[in-house]
RNA sequence: GUGGGAGUAGCUCAACUGGCAGAGCACCGGACUGUGGCUCCGGACGUUGCGGGUUCGAUUCCCGUCUCCCACCCCA
């Protein structure tokens, strides 16, 4: 068997020193989040996949190919107990699609769709036959079920010697008098099951992006109740795509969501204000410097469908001029031409009409308010009529912020307005605003090493001699008791090494503890930096080291 | 999914047009039996990503494959 010695690709172990610096960087922005009266929400790592479909967006490359996507409920592990012969009727066959790799062409075609069942681990799945058959014929059937048991006639005997039989699954939960009959005259036993017998599994997907997740939670909990939800998470999620700097398929958001029914102040430009002033602050503490906000407003639903057809009508005479990847956006996602990169194209790009001309009223009001708040807050941003949001779900404010230091990845978090997601997934109006940090991207901006913010050991114990460990590890547990990090060393080492291995990991102190030390109560420690040495009664041990921790 | 670059010791990297796979750092031990950093001496360390081909001989050339990096597509 082949050893499993690698991560598979795009995921990656986060190692130690590394991890302290994803620690420090979770404990700053609890801290932030905490002051600006956020509370944490964790919500399943996979949710049903309509979820993400409807909140995402069906047409969305996340959606359509970049998500895990599984079927809950065919056991990875399969034993098989029995082979059967079916024919079902062409009504169900959708039922029976709870294994995709198993069921495809051949399926569709004919007035009853024959293929083998197989009874694995008390389960039913269905084994693709080898060619479409377009009839109920029983001698077909037998021949392909002979053909099926040779191939696998080792797997096969193991098990035993298999009956054939013939599996009949109707809608109706029967057999057709045509079946039956053919069944007769060739003498072979008959099985019948309902379609409730194949209960089609339900398709999962390990999160693509969370903000699905807790407007799904927002409306199963009825969270609306408690008026503004100002909510935080911190967690893996996962898309696969093709790996790059920054990138991963599995990686790690810090998000935050504030959602309520609009009385609560949720739709507020206030909110929109509050939330980047937030980032603002949460970059400012985490030292990272050099940020850009990059602001726009993307209207509402129907201010989006008002521009889109203006964009389209002033993209017709000048799409043909462009590169092959605008004309193919063109047609699928206009808004997205603003994203390119050709030079060519810029000149055509600059002369469309701009989404912000098309805002009515309220949004634009909406939007200038939250303009005016930041600048009283003195956070600077920089209006960019060209930024555009992938999702389906959002509204109004849009925004990113980027950071030069991460190649053409550029942008380190993104969010923005979805005032009508609730809705859409079946819930109470409940406007909202957020946004998801990538976390592997903001450790990679923070220009901080783990060295900086790795804790080292205060006191390094080092027993000297047979039967030191007893003594010392009593030591280490109460020096610990008083949130002193200790490193406890071993009785077999000698002092040389003992001082080695503390100066290695940095500790401050090394505490020698000899026989010399145990029978006088008196006991060595060493200051590592300084070199100094004095001798501390066991009594005033924790006062010594606390004392000169400041040192 | 597409294009380009790269994969050699734990890490950073050498090895000429094909000829015994190496260095620095790190690691372990000793000099020094209870006093670290400096120094000296010694030690261990490899299926050259994996598989195939050409060759007397492949880290080197060819093909395939995997992974990483950079970019595209796309995106919080």
């Amino acid at each position: 068997m082949a050893e499993i010695t690698k991560a598979v690709r795009g995921t990656r172990d986060l190692l130690p020193p590394e991890t302290a610096l994803w620690n420090h960087v979770d404990r700053v922005v609890r801290e932030i989040f905490r002051t600006y009266n956020f509370q944490e929400i964790r919500t399943p790592i996979f949710e049903e996949t309509e979820l993400f479909a409807r909140s995402v967006g069906e047409e969305t490359d996340i959606v359509s190919k970049e998500m895990y996507t599984f079927d809950d409920g065919v056991p990875a592990e399969t034993l098989i107990r029995d082979v059967w012969l079916s024919c079902h009727a062409p009504e169900i066959a959708g039922r029976l699609r709870f294994n995709e790799r198993l069921i495809n062409e051949p399926y569709r075609q004919g007035p009853h769709e024959i293929g083998f069942n197989a009874f694995w681990n008390g389960r039913w799945t269905v084994v693709r036959p080898r060619y479409p058959v377009t009839s109920v014929d029983i001698r077909q059937i037998e021949l392909y079920a002979n053909e099926w048991r040779k191939e696998r006639q080792e797997e096969l005997s193991e098990l035993g010697p298999i009956a054939p039989r013939l599996l009949v699954v109707t809608a109706q939960n029967g057999l057709t008098p045509e079946i039956a009959e053919l069944a007769k005259s060739r003498a072979i036993e008959i099985e019948s099951l309902s379609i409730a017998d194949f209960e089609p599994p339900q398709s999962l997907t390990l999160r693509p992006e969370n903000t699905a997740g807790v407007v799904r939670a927002y409306i199963e909990h009825n969270l609306w109740q408690r008026g503004l939800n100002k909510l935080y998470y911190i967690g893996p999620q996962f898309r696969r795509e093709r790996p790059q700097k920054g990138r991963y398929r599995q990686f790690y958001q810090i998000g935050a969501e504030v959602i309520g029914p609009a009385t609560a102040g949720s739709e507020s430009p206030a909110r929109d204000a509050e939330i980047l002033e937030l980032l603002a602050a949460l970059l400012d503490k985490l030292g990272i410097k050099d940020w850009q906000l990059q602001l726009n407003s993307i209207g509402c639903a129907d201010d989006r469908a008002r521009y889109n057809e203006a964009l389209g009508i002033a993209l017709q005479p000048v799409k043909g001029q462009m590169c092959s990847d605008c004309q193919r956006r063109a047609a699928v996602n206009p808004l997205r031409i603003f994203d390119c990169k050709v030079p060519a194209d810029q000149p055509i790009i600059e002369q469309l009409p701009r989404i912000t001309q098309f805002l009515d009223e309220p949004c634009r009001r909406h939007f200038d308010e939250v303009q005016k708040i930041l600048q009283a807050l003195g956070v600077r941003f920089e209006l960019n009529e060209r930024l555009v949001r992938g999702l389906d779900y959002y509204t109004r404010t849009a925004f990113e912020f980027t950071h030069g230091a991460l190649g053409a990845q550029n942008a380190i978090l993104g969010g923005g307005r979805y005032d009508g997601l609730s809705q859409a997934l079946g819930g109470p109006p409940a406007p909202g605003i957020g946004f998801a940090i990538g976390e592997d991207r903001l450790v990679m901006a923070l220009g901080k090493s783990a060295e900086e913010v790795l804790e080292r050991p205060e006191v390094y114990i080092a027993p000297l001699g047979p039967g030191m460990n007893k003594e010392c590890a009593r030591l280490a547990r109460e020096l610990r008791g008083h949130d002193i990090v200790v490193e406890l060393g071993d009785e077999s080492f000698r002092l040389k090494k003992s001082l080695e291995t503390a100066s290695k990991l940095g500790a401050k102190y090394v505490l020698i503890a000899g026989e010399n030390e145990l029978s006088t109560g008196v006991f060595g420690l060493k200051n590592l930096s300084t070199g100094k040495q004095q001798a501390v009664p066991r009594d005033h041990l924790l006062h010594t080291i606390r004392g000169q921790n400041g040192l």
